[in-house]
DNA sequence: CTGAAAGCGCTTACAG
DNA sequence: CTGAAAGCGCTTACAG
């Protein structure tokens, strides 16, 4: 068969409106199954609808209902793990829903962010959900300019946003660090991401409140920077080890970096978790392939995908309400974490 | 500031029109940059626009253009990390192209795939990439019927597809076997993906060529069915060493494959890779981080990811001619393959 | 139940 | 250089 004697363009209702011998008019709503239109007719139209291969355009549904049934995500990147895993969850809830999903990213560079925001605006989405952005308050005028929805995963920068959906970070991270101290451990080091984001802040606080309310000194030189990916990681716990009174624990900021601090451990001749015990944040996947598997703070990433999602699909509903989720972390205690050596020699 | 005092709807050029006293053809034209306006009316059109807000609807162009400038991109799963890297390939290429991507997960349900594809071709994309699909032949009707053109990263189904770019599987394990054999590995095991899929069996021809040329015996029993992932491969890796005389060295289908692997090896009271070495496939990020960090044949996968785009760029132009894009693997030895026991008690 | 008409916001021959 | 007109493929009051 020759495919060039097909068509040169989708079949149209039109189309199906001189096939059937009917107006446009009823075709489009026989194919809506509206109501209005008789029972038989409208078999006839959706029979030969489906046997023209009719695909309705959504671009042309788009253009008169001015509502496209699409989101836009914009993400740092989706080859981070994190991120890909929210994403997943944020395309099943909106494929449920009939939405299709635009992906962009914006490389962690604020003026990206915004063109990309922008462009999401041309496309008229319905909706945005942005995930661990580092641009925030920016947000604001654009989202008044474009008059449409935008909820917030794991927002990084400080102060309030409209609709956002969160790790409950303080708690999570108390409990993690609260765990190391049942273990018996008095030297616990933070290894952070870069100061001044949200949830490095706030993982920092549930840290210090872990040590106050087991009255343990909080110790300066046990706080470590990193950025949040193996390398950072790397240097950070360089500087920790050689302390004149090293940790005998680390609270990773996450378990990119946790990655980093177990390979500098590991390079510096000690073990996990005999001579270190060490946590993450985050229980990516590789989380449970590390050796030791590795202890971590698990954000339910794919649900808190669905959430921002549903969360969207409320507020294009039309919900004014402001939408401020908080999801609670969930320790999963593997073998990176064990009493620390001075235990266990008495 | 009251927000409910802007007009509910974005502006138009119609709007821009009434504003500067011009026609809402000559708007258009001017924002496209015509050179058919006078350059001051130009000039007054745009500070308009920019002034109004402006942004074009991206949809009303492409009812009017039959052009989107979208394009689909239809993986198994954006959690993958293989997959989620190929896509932040094609995403960076499309944007630099003024394209944006439409995302859809198939979980790999063959049905949610077409039905993916069919909601694609009702958002009028452009054109669509598919990585790593398990339907494969099932495209080439929905293919002529969309007349879109598609093109396939590592198809996982046997058989000619028009447009796709692979990795070049035969060449690439073999040259990562004959690193085993090199280092005088004589029982090489295979711990391969499900069958039937093209590159596993076409590593498994690289395998057994290697083998070939060195005149090694092919010993059925030394290969392994995995499932490409962590899980698979710890039941196959089981299998593997419980035979009598087992393998020195193991060559994984994948990354994944090799992570459940190492963690059986592990178990069983073995290391790697003085008691046995072992080689994955992809150098998927983790590679890098695993104890002891993982020889592996690298996929260029963010590159194989803007290829695809660069090739479906091409097509959507109008070029007719098949693409069919093999891009080298490049073995990356790291520190999980040395000799074998034997070889070092010599 | 059905159709003619208007409109969504653009682009682009066509005529001046 | 500029505008009026037609058209892209739908939806949806409005009138019958």
């Amino acid at each position: 068969m020759n495919v060039f004697k097909t068509p040169p363009r989708p079949a149209s209702i039109k189309d199906i409106a001189v096939a059937t011998g009917v107006s446009h008019s009823t075709v489009s709503r026989a194919l809506q199954d509206s109501p209005l239109v008789n029972r038989e007719t409208a078999e006839k139209i959706r029979r030969a609808a489906q046997h023209m291969g009719y695909r309705a355009s959504a671009v042309a549904r788009g253009l008169a209902t001015s509502k496209t049934r699409t989101i836009g995500v914009v993400v740092t990147t989706i080859a981070d793990p994190f991120v890909a895993e929210v994403v997943s969850g944020i395309e099943e809830a909106a494929n449920d829903h009939g939405y299709s999903v635009f992906l962009a990213n914006s490389n962690a560079e604020p003026e990206r962010e915004i063109k990309v925001v922008h462009s999401f605006g041309e496309r008229r989405v319905d909706g945005i959900v942005v995930t661990a952005s580092r641009v925030g308050a920016l947000y604001v005028p654009i989202l008044s300019e474009m008059r449409v929805p935008i909820v917030l995963i794991n927002n990084q920068h400080p102060g309030e946003f409209l609709h956002s959906v969160m790790i409950a970070n303080v708690e999570a991270s108390r409990e993690a660090v609260n765990h190391l101290i049942k273990l018996g451990h008095r030297l616990i080091a933070y290894l952070g991401d870069r100061f001044g984001h949200q949830s490095d802040t706030e993982r920092f606080a549930g840290y210090r409140q872990a040590l106050e309310q087991a009255d343990l000194p909080f110790l300066p030189e046990l706080i470590a920077h990193g950025d949040g990916r193996p390398e950072g990681a790397e240097r950070a716990t360089q500087k920790l080890l050689a302390l004149p009174e090293p940790p005998t624990a680390v609270f990773c900021y996450n378990d990119m970096s946790a990655l980093g601090a177990l390979k500098r451990i590991r390079a510096a001749g000690l073990r996990v978790p005999e001579d270190i015990s060490l946590v993450g944040f985050d229980d990516l996947f590789v989380a449970e392939y590390t050796d030791p598997p590795l202890t971590t703070v698990r954000q339910p990433k794919r649900h808190m995908g669905r959430l921002a999602m549903e969360t969207l699909l409320k507020l294009m509903a039309g919900s004014q309400s402001a939408e401020h989720i908080r999801v609670p972390g969930e320790l999963i205690v593997r073998a990176s974490t064990a009493p620390p050596p001075s235990e266990r020699c008495r």
